[in-house]
RNA sequence: GGGCCGUUAGCUCAGUAGGUAGAGCACUGCCCUUUUAAGGCAGGUGUCCCGAGUUCGAAUCUCGGACGGCUCACCA
């Protein structure tokens, strides 16, 4: 606590330093500011209405030549680009649909409007009034007769012509780099295209969509450790989800029959490219079904995605080209084992697995491990890179599936699969274990084996009596909808398709 | 959390025998009535991420720290 007097003036003087250097940055835009106001020219406008928006204009006048047109058209949006020529200037003005070039006259607009003209900055957001028309060069123009200004822009924007580069600026001041680097507007439009296109899916199939808590009493549904808050009235501690399953399956018990949720799950592990705290996923539940089906489900869902949103299912994902034709192969993961790894993990002793995975230095072994959990990590180490092309791969050991059904084939192994793209999961789902005592006693086992006993595991109870009361057989899937984002983006990173992801505070 | 790499003007980037910092864009002034990375002339606006050390002298070398990127681990 003592320590806090000392960074408290740290940053008071940091902040001093850091007006002072702003103050120099806008000097001249604070004066250009200050001109207006004496103009009596609120810099600041409540609204602005628009004939049309930028991309509308360019259909309309599609085939506009050198004349201009006869109406007029109001458009508003920030100045990009000023080309002054003395007693004329070329602008580039760009709203939320696009770019549009724009020409002011001194003998058009007057002396006066010209000087003020004059005192914009780039940056600055404008609205105009003209005719259109295309240039010499063949530049669709707005010819300003009026223009107004809408909003004064105090700080200058990053380079034009290369944009904003600089990783960690574009994550912090997002707005920024959205603003300027047209293909990162375009992976966020691409992202809210694909939730509404599964909600779109689902809802035809039947699924409802429902909300269920952000806030767990008890942690369930997934192994990952939680972020944990506090209830002020209700003195009790909070955890911000890790998933929603447990909910959603007592509403399987409680009668849906197809629900599905799409909504943020909170895992406090480590940040990754492939990592987020916060993380956007889709659970579903079909009740009387199996597996099989939210297999189908997953393939079907992923190839209408594909369909509507890119056109093409031979997409590019980081200079890999994936098929997205169905039907996705299907291979059990000890088959797995065997066909990409060449390794007979069936045949093999404990101790020989173990000496297998010594080779891969990094992977840690703890005592008492399971044969499943061993057999999980020679699929994650030697299978899971090579799974480039969508695969399902399925039955995947009892040790590690706490919340799926036994296999009707083979006891060691459950109905559960997980589909696989550029050597990534991408989902995960199973039949649903439904049977109350046996999920009591796999809850059991699962805190035995875990080990880090950071947060202390504690069973849902409620969950277990709802299940008493009886839960249809049902099959439910999870999708990680970032990294679906990922791949139909070609995004390398997940905080490429998150618009603000986490970042500690920069106190430089 | 570990390893490797990075951080120089508002932005994009140069900058080595260690001698106190530069270009383009942006910005300021002047010229310019069809430009589009407009052009011409003039102007450099900086805590070289922070702190300590070595040195006569550090953007540059050493150590510590901050933030970021990649990667490994945890995890999806």
């Amino acid at each position: 606590m003592e320590k806090n007097m000392p960074e408290i003036n740290n940053e008071l003087n940091q902040n001093k330093h850091e007006s002072e250097r702003e103050e120099n940055l806008i000097k001249s835009k604070k004066e250009n500011l200050k001109f207006l106001r004496e103009q009596n020219i609120e810099p600041y406008k409540y609204s602005f209405q628009r004939t049309l928006n930028i991309s509308s204009i360019r259909k309309k006048y599609e085939n506009i030549g050198e004349i201009e047109s006869s109406e007029t058209e109001k458009i508003a949006g920030r100045i990009m680009t000023l080309r002054g020529h003395g007693k004329t200037c070329f602008g580039n003005l760009k709203d939320g649909t696009g770019v549009i070039q724009f020409y002011v006259r001194k003998d058009i607009i007057g002396e006066r409007d010209y000087q003020i003209f004059n005192k914009l900055d780039i940056g600055d957001i404008i609205g105009i009034e003209g005719n259109i028309f295309r240039t010499r060069t063949g530049e669709m123009t707005l010819k300003v007769i009026k223009f107004d200004i809408l909003t004064k822009s105090l700080l200058p924007m990053p380079e034009k012509f290369h944009g904003l580069k600089d990783k960690e600026l574009r994550y912090r001041k997002r707005y920024l780099d959205l603003i300027v680097n047209e293909d990162v507007k375009k992976t966020f439009e691409t992202r809210t295209k694909i939730i509404k296109e599964i909600r779109n899916f689902l809802d035809e199939l039947g699924f409802i969509e429902v909300e269920t808590p952000m806030l767990h009493p008890i942690p369930g549904g997934a192994k990952a450790r939680p972020f944990i808050t506090h209830h002020n009235v209700l003195d009790m501690d909070l955890y911000l989800r890790i998933a929603p399953e447990l909910y959603l399956k007592r509403l399987l018990v409680a009668g849906f029959e197809k629900v599905y949720e799409i909504n943020r799950n909170f895992r406090n592990e480590g940040i990754s490219i492939k990592h987020n705290p916060e993380f956007t996923m889709l659970e579903l539940y079909a009740a009387y079904e199996d597996y099989t089906y939210v297999m189908q489900i997953m393939e079907n869902m992923v190839v209408y995605l594909a369909d509507k949103i890119l056109k093409t299912r031979i997409i590019e994902y980081q200079g890999e080209k994936i098929d997205l034709n169905p039907p996705w192969k299907r291979i059990s993961m000890k088959d797995a084992i065997k066909e990409y790894a060449a390794i007979d993990i069936e045949n093999m002793k404990d101790d020989e697995i173990i000496e297998l995975l010594a080779q891969k230095e990094e992977i840690e072994i703890r005592k008492g491990i399971t044969r499943g959990e061993l057999i999980a990590h020679v699929f994650e180490a030697f299978v899971e890179p090579k799974l480039i092309q969508p695969v399902f791969i399925t039955d995947f050991p009892v040790e590690i599936s706490p919340l799926a059904k036994i296999s009707r084939l083979d006891p060691t192994v459950t109905e559960r699969f997980e589909p696989f793209i550029y050597g990534r999961e991408i989902g995960n789902g199973f039949s649903e274990l439904n049977d109350p005592i046996d999920q009591e006693q796999r809850f059991k086992k699962q805190i035995e084996m875990d080990t880090n006993g950071e947060v202390s595991r504690v069973i849902d109870y409620d969950f277990i009596e709802a299940l008493k009361y009886g839960m249809p057989p049902a099959g439910g899937l999870g999708v990680g909808i970032d990294r679906l984002v990922m791949l139909f983006t070609n995004s390398a990173s997940i905080r490429d398709v998150i618009l603000f992801p986490l970042l500690r505070p920069d106190n430089r």
